[in-house]
DNA sequence: GTGAAAGCGCTAACAC
DNA sequence: GTGTTAGCGCTTTCAC
């Protein structure tokens, strides 16, 4: 037969149990899974059918059925990074918890998408094996989104901005300016008035890096600071030119990192370099995470509700497969900031 | 019609290309799919049936497929703790990486399962969704296992001990005896006499704590020192316990946790409390990730190669997938040891 | 109350 | 070379 097909052999059909009982197919699927509206079953024929069932172990065929009904109770989770989650920031592992526990709360199953071929992305989104999707930091052109929503599945995309005209996807994202405004205000309020941004090598366009930035210069100038050219700095994911930019003696008293890992980082380049924190420097990040509870000293972060974020998204998602319109096509998450022990008053001069 | 499904409605199918080029559905299946073994269609034809198919823009349905061929290219994965990994330790993390890189380069799909209820645990992972299934922790029962592997579809299990007799699922774990046996040279090479080994409330007698534990008593033994019922002891989550365990001065200079979460919590109390690491108290911990790297003083610990691991275990999957016998039903990986700042020579007297 | 039959969209034999 | 046909295992309409 099929030369590497599994072979479900001797898998105990609804025919089979049928055949067992002497009764129809239509009987015993109204009996073992309760559907086929109108069809009547006796206590008794039922009682022989369930006992059937068991004896031959009859186990049901969820393919065939999602087959027939169009549906599979089951939700796709698209994010690029996966494969190197454990290196990156903690934000995708609380993003999957909620994705995750929402999703299992209610009877569905959650599968993982690699990368997803832009050329592509119908086929491999609507293939019929997914009930919905949530796509984390989706891509922005608008030929993607618009293949995604002409598959006609429900969508919700997770911390990306929403495009000018809507297309039906639901936009679920955090204030990433907001954030910003938080650090700003916050270190302003400490003291200090040269401060740097940084950026991490290929990263530097993301939609985030982009947003956080543009916050804080925004915010910055609103306290009559200008983000100048030399105030915005990229390093490399392990931060290693940090030795040499703090050697340089810019001048500037705090640093704010577009997230948390690059934060942690520069947490371990300045203990190693012998600059201390927060007494020559103070040190802020984006994702305020139990891992910032973890870094000596503890870091001072933004915190973007990610998980409360992702179950909202994943119940949204819900609701559009169940048929419910959403109450919103784009929800925007608040955030706070988590003040530590990496921020202090400025000291007079900078790295010494 | 069905009054939920999602009707992928004006979906295209094989049929419609058909008709559209009055071919039959077997010629479009061959040359869009390269399926239908001793099918043959003229290039003329295979380049109405492709043309068809991207003027209606024909998306091919997967679930039909799948149910013709029973391969659905899925693979299942099963962990308790799903919706809670960022609260634990980067272990699953760690893991979910090994497994989804592995799968992804093989161009399958992973799907999530919470936990499983043991009575129906062939249902669930048997009905047809699933090519296989790698099963993280699973139960030791027998019942469990041999339900599922009643169910036709490979399994591969990791870090459970393998049981006496096989049942045909694959075991890959890591050598905790081995680690321990580690930690207990390191420490006695350091001077140390009176080490206490802690465990987590609620976790006591997973097969990880109890094999860690077991080493580590038989290894200290090598050493002519015996673990007494005073060092094991039992801290809750938080490790609040520290503060009057250490309080009590029972001349411990090192402390082995159980994993590198609880450890990394000791740290924390420890440094609450004054009890400076490592010159008053070593403390080690079993779990090195990149974690232990951001911990201060940077956490010793044992280092299981849980990516290699669960990469291994998704090949072996693929492998019986695709009809090959493993080369072996349990493989047991070694572990190493970490030396980082969090051991040092013994104290003279331990905390004091 | 119950059964027969027609599909869901696809693949694989086999006939021409 | 190409078409016909018989399913995969399930649900549902409709006739009895």
């Amino acid at each position: 037969m099929s030369p590497k097909g599994r072979q479900r052999t001797g898998a105990i059909t609804l025919r089979e149990i049928a055949e067992e009982v002497g009764v129809s197919t239509a009987a015993v699927s109204k009996v073992l899974h309760g559907r086929g509206g109108n069809v009547r079953v006796s206590d008794a024929t039922a009682v022989a059918i369930r006992d059937a069932a068991q004896r031959l172990r009859y186990t049901p065929n969820a393919l065939a059925r999602s087959l027939r009904m169009n549906r599979t109770f089951t939700v796709g989770l698209v994010f690029e990074n996966f494969g190197e989650i454990a290196a990156g920031p903690l934000y995708y592992v609380h993003m999957l918890d909620g994705v995750a526990s929402e999703l299992f709360r209610n009877h569905y199953r959650l599968t993982i998408l690699s990368e997803i071929d832009h050329g592509r992305a119908v086929e491999t989104v609507c293939d019929g094996r997914l009930d919905g999707l949530i796509w984390c930091k989706m891509p922005e052109q608008a030929e993607v989104q618009q293949a995604v929503m002409s598959g006609k599945i429900p969508c919700v995309a997770l911390n990306v901005p929403p495009p000018k005209e809507s297309l039906g996807i639901v936009y679920v994202s955090c204030d990433n300016e907001g954030g910003s405004r938080l650090v700003a205000d916050h270190l302003v309020g400490l003291g200090h008035r040269r401060i740097a941004f940084v950026l991490e090598k290929g990263e530097e366009s993301t939609p985030d890096a982009r947003a956080r930035l543009a916050g804080f210069r925004t915010h910055l100038a609103a306290h009559g600071i200008d983000l100048l050219e030399e105030d915005v700095i990229t390093f490399s994911n392990t931060a290693a030119e940090f030795r040499s930019w703090s050697a340089a003696r810019t001048g500037h008293t705090a640093l704010y990192a577009w997230n948390e890992r690059m934060a942690a980082e520069i947490l371990h380049r300045s203990h190693e370099c012998g600059v201390r924190v927060p007494q020559e420097l103070s040190v802020v990040g984006f994702d305020s995470t139990q891992f910032c509870e973890t870094t000596i000293p503890r870091l001072t972060a933004v915190r973007q509700p990610i998980k409360p974020m992702a179950q909202e998204a994943a119940r949204i998602l819900l609701d559009l497969i169940e048929g419910c319109a959403p109450s919103t096509y784009s929800s925007r998450f608040p955030c706070v900031l988590d003040v530590r022990d990496s921020t202090a008053v400025a000291s007079a001069a900078g790295i010494r």
